[in-house]
DNA sequence: ATATTTTATGTTATGTTATAACATAGGTAA
DNA sequence: TTACCTATGTTATAACATAACATAAAATAT
């Protein structure tokens, strides 16, 4: 899954290596589905979970770009696709399944949902949300994880689930931008 | 504002200072209300924005307690109050001249908002979000922002928005567990 | 194989959160 | 006082999410 770019770019007068958490523009997204679905069928057998057809529909859905995709969205893509008439519960009912099994993850400042990059790990959301191209990375830095679980921990908090967003520009916007 | 409780507690065999983010069950509450509209009348007189009569009242009822209130319970609160009815649009309105000014913060995951605790520092959002109390404190833990700026420049971008909610336990909870 | 149980999905209705678009009023400054 | 800008009123609707109960399909026990 071709999800990490590596680009040699100048900053300042060093030669610096930046490894980029968002896919390169160019990259295979066919392949990201694929994938994502492959490892999807694979964790639910190992669990003993169904991946029903629906389930599997829903997932590719929410896969269809690296940017959150809504609810509704899903919904509408369903009813466009077949011929079927599908409620919101149903598309709920799945998405939650998804976040249950970590396929999925939930981008709370948007209310959409973002397929899980990495879901045989336990880890716990650290998202980029770029706002110009509003593709989303998920990232998992030790750092930030030692250093929330500090942080609460001086401020008396027993930290269960810990849930980041940064919004911001990513290298692909950055390098786009004509300013 | 008594924001801050001071605990002596002991963990495991050593004698340790917990300074909870929360504040004491037992605090003058009015005094917060009291301090956040003379905080939020000051700040608005320095800028030339026009805190009026409405949105004092909305800061109010969002300062009614340390946990988040949603929209319509605001709606709720001023409609029980006063004779005249509101409409949810004066509502959001006012909630969105309060968060650009810095005085509420959005709790995303709950669709709600809090009143900021220290308005007057510049300040991304760092929020523990007690399951068991609801109660919000904020935080604001160098560490975690640096850890934060840090993980999102290795990874090639440009943070300007962080967001952190970290669900837990606050330590009032913790001691009154019965577990 | 059939009955029983569990899990998944269908269906209808409704609850909750948020914004669009346009009208009116109330300060502020020329 | 006119003109302008900002705040609020008003109506409608968009967008997001769940409750409650019915049916179907799969897994398991008999």
């Amino acid at each position: 899954m071709a999800l990490l770019s590596d680009d040699l770019r100048l900053q300042g007068s060093r030669l610096t290596l930046i490894e980029s958490a968002f896919p390169e523009p160019t990259h295979d997204h066919d392949q990201c589905v694929e994938e994502a679905v492959a490892v999807a069928v694979r964790i639910c057998r190992e669990r003993g979970s169904r991946f029903t057809e629906l389930r599997r529909q829903v997932l590719e859905f929410i896969w269809t770009s690296h940017e959150p995709v809504g609810a509704y969205d899903i919904l509408d893509m369903m009813n466009a696709e077949k011929s079927t008439r599908v409620a919101p519960m149903t598309i709920y009912r799945a998405i939650d399944f998804l976040m249950a099994n970590g396929l999925v993850h939930r981008i709370a400042s948007r209310n959409a949902y973002v397929g899980c990059s990495h879901p045989d790990s336990r880890h716990s959301g650290q998202f980029l949300i770029c706002r110009e191209c509003g593709r989303v990375a998920e990232i998992e830095e030790d750092v930030i994880s030692n250093a929330l679980r500090d942080g609460a921990k001086r401020a008396g908090f027993d930290a269960v689930s810990p849930m980041i967003e940064i919004e911001g520009r990513c290298l692909d916007c950055r390098d786009n931008a004509h300013d």
